[in-house]
DNA sequence: TGCCAGGCCCTCTTTAGGGCCTT
């Protein structure tokens, strides 16, 4: 089982006071949506104006949004200890860390990153953004693209994706979480060695 | 729109710099 998620926020940094506004989370389970939680959150911070245009998220929705506190706090119940995986993981984690922290909430998850993964297998993509990713690998596109479910929507079909080409092109038998990390943590000039190794390791 | 940060990756590198990606 792997839980994808995507927060909205505020900004770029919660080291520079940033808050999430809206967290997704999809849960994956043998290249199977089993179950999803989605839910807008209420930190009291201000949204800036180019935020609010970008996402679609205003400071109205956000008034009668539950308290951040209460939707980590289910987050948390959510996940479990489920590894976890995000485009551009180290956002994401930064985030979940900064509000389970607030939450007074424990955040051991072990990330995997969907953004790593894609410039280990895809190359040729010539960009690397969730989006286009999702056109170049012809992979169902959001209506609403920077909202949290629709962008962890996108990063679930890309990973089911990315599993299925480790399967077919590569002879790997189960791209778990283990192995996606050692993908991810593979140089480029590894990855052949690497699938070779877990196709003997599987036989 | 892109600034704010942080981490990864590439190269005209490694005693460094800049692009990409996330909101």
């Amino acid at each position: 089982m792997i839980a994808v998620i995507d927060f909205e926020t505020t900004g770029l940094s919660p080291a520079m006071g940033d808050r999430a506004t809206e967290i997704a989370i999809v849960l994956l389970q043998s290249g199977q949506v089993v179950d999803r939680f989605q839910s807008l959150m209420n930190t009291g911070k201000h949204i800036p104006s180019f935020i609010e245009t970008f996402t679609g998220i205003s400071n109205a929705m956000l008034a009668s949004a539950p308290s951040a506190q209460s939707v980590m706090c289910e987050a948390s119940r959510f996940v479990g200890s489920i590894p976890m995986a995000a485009h551009n993981a180290a956002f994401d984690r930064r985030f979940w860390q900064a509000e389970m922290n607030q939450a007074d909430q424990p955040s051991t998850q072990d990330f995997i990153c969907t953004l790593l993964l894609s410039r280990r297998l895809y190359p040729q993509s010539p960009s690397h953004q969730l989006g286009r990713l999702v056109e170049f690998l012809n992979l169902p596109k959001a209506v609403r693209a920077h909202r949290a479910m629709a962008d962890a929507e996108m990063a679930t079909a890309l990973l089911v994706q990315m599993q299925h080409d480790l399967r077919l092109t590569h002879g790997v038998n189960q791209p778990d979480h283990a192995f996606l990390r050692s993908v991810q943590r593979c140089a480029k000039y590894g990855l052949p060695a690497l699938f070779a190794k877990q196709l003997a390791h599987s036989c």
